[in-house]
DNA sequence: GCAAAAGTGTTAGTCATACACCCATGT
DNA sequence: ACATGGGTGTATGACTAACACTTTTGC
């Protein structure tokens, strides 16, 4: 009986995907590996790995982040995706992750052993991606869409020092509108949430732009 | 070497869970079983059932909630729960649905094999849960809160002609605050989503109240 | 005619939007 | 001095919040 019952049900495999954005001052971008192994070996794909019956799940998407980018990345955990057909190899369940970093420097991705190469790709000209990855890379986009300008959690996509255009040229790559600066500008400020450094930085050409961070005030918003 | 991966890798248990919600015009309830089978004989429960490689997951959850209901409801899947020690049986994934009906005429819950007895369950005085039941009763609360009165998917728990103030109560109830009904009633009707019946319908005491039903404009959030 | 619940309108305050000019720097 | 991007204030409209009395019915 007990046999039986292990035999019906405990038959699936169970992944973890992650989506790991970044901003680079004008777009979006999305690290893609190209798959060293079997299924789909060649392929596009995002980061994903299995996970044994000993492995935690948080960590297991911490530990793959860890070998891509060499340091933890914040991350949050989307509804998870089960069609039948979705891995070749079994009936294979995946939580996706999806997280953001910091590229407004050029940020290499590690060599693994799953990943022949690996880039950080624009959602614009994406190739096709193995397995369903595409449609978890549309729900991640879409999410970052509805909740982080909402709740201000894009400044993980900058540096811990940023100036308000920056701030404002990503919302704005976010939403996929034009936002005015003075509205912008004031909105953030009368959320109290940054910090004036007092420090200036030159551009190339212009006036010196301030640097803000966030301070003790924001809070990460909990999972809904 | 297809084997070992087997071996390895395609060991997870994978169950459905649902979180019914109703609303009788006074307390949101919640649909808990009390266990027929082992693990966990004789605790109160959430609706849960392992499912083969052979099921489809949404289909798995429609069909436990028709065996328990008698017919479907709307249903809103949550992120999976996956804590190694949540089953005794054995690693065992799980992908929580959270769904709302109509119970403001007395509801029956139909006999199955996996329930001994099962009860609509007031949110204040719940028993303890099997498993993790009341994490993931608690995650389905929160996203009541935070999603339904926001995009007016309340409605699902209202009969399909109700009265303003059956769904004034119904907001105040899951927002857990009150509100003002002058202005409640200026909003709602000004997104145009109720059609006006005509019809009156008289209570036990005081002026008969209006009926009011969702037109065509209403459309169905999507899922973020 | 009284008790009970339904229904309705106005005002003030707050928030979001629209909009244009001066400032600080490098060349 | 000019080109470049940074920084700021005000006026209007839209929405939200606060607030109390009249209406319709059953008994």
């Amino acid at each position: 009986m007990e046999e039986i019952t292990q035999n019906d049900f405990f038959r699936f495999g169970f992944s973890v995907t992650a989506v790991v954005f970044g901003f680079d001052g004008e777009h979006i971008k999305v690290l893609l590996i190209e798959r060293a192994k079997m299924p789909h070996k060649g392929e596009y794909a995002l980061p994903s790995t299995l996970i044994t019956l000993e492995d935690e799940v948080d960590a297991s998407a911490d530990k793959m982040l860890v070998e891509l980018l060499g340091k933890p990345i914040y991350r949050r955990q989307l509804r998870s995706f089960f069609d039948p057909e979705r891995h070749p190899m079994g009936r294979v369940v995946t939580i996706p992750y999806y997280g953001m970093t910091d590229i407004s420097e050029p940020t290499p991705i590690l060599p693994t052993e799953y990943a022949s190469h690996a880039v950080w790709q624009s959602l614009d000209g994406l190739p096709e991606l193995a397995f369903d990855h595409r449609n978890i890379l549309d729900a991640a986009r879409r999410r970052l869409k509805v909740r982080i300008p909402f709740q201000l959690m894009g400044h993980h996509f900058l540096p811990k020092q940023f100036t308000m255009n920056h701030l404002l040229k990503l919302h704005e790559t976010l939403l996929e509108t034009e936002l005015d600066k003075r509205n912008f500008s004031k909105k953030i400020i009368s959320m109290d949430l940054l910090k004036d450094t007092g420090i200036n930085v030159n551009n190339i050409t212009g006036r010196p732009a301030r640097l803000y961070e966030f301070n003790q005030n924001y809070q990460e918003p909990t999972e809904i």
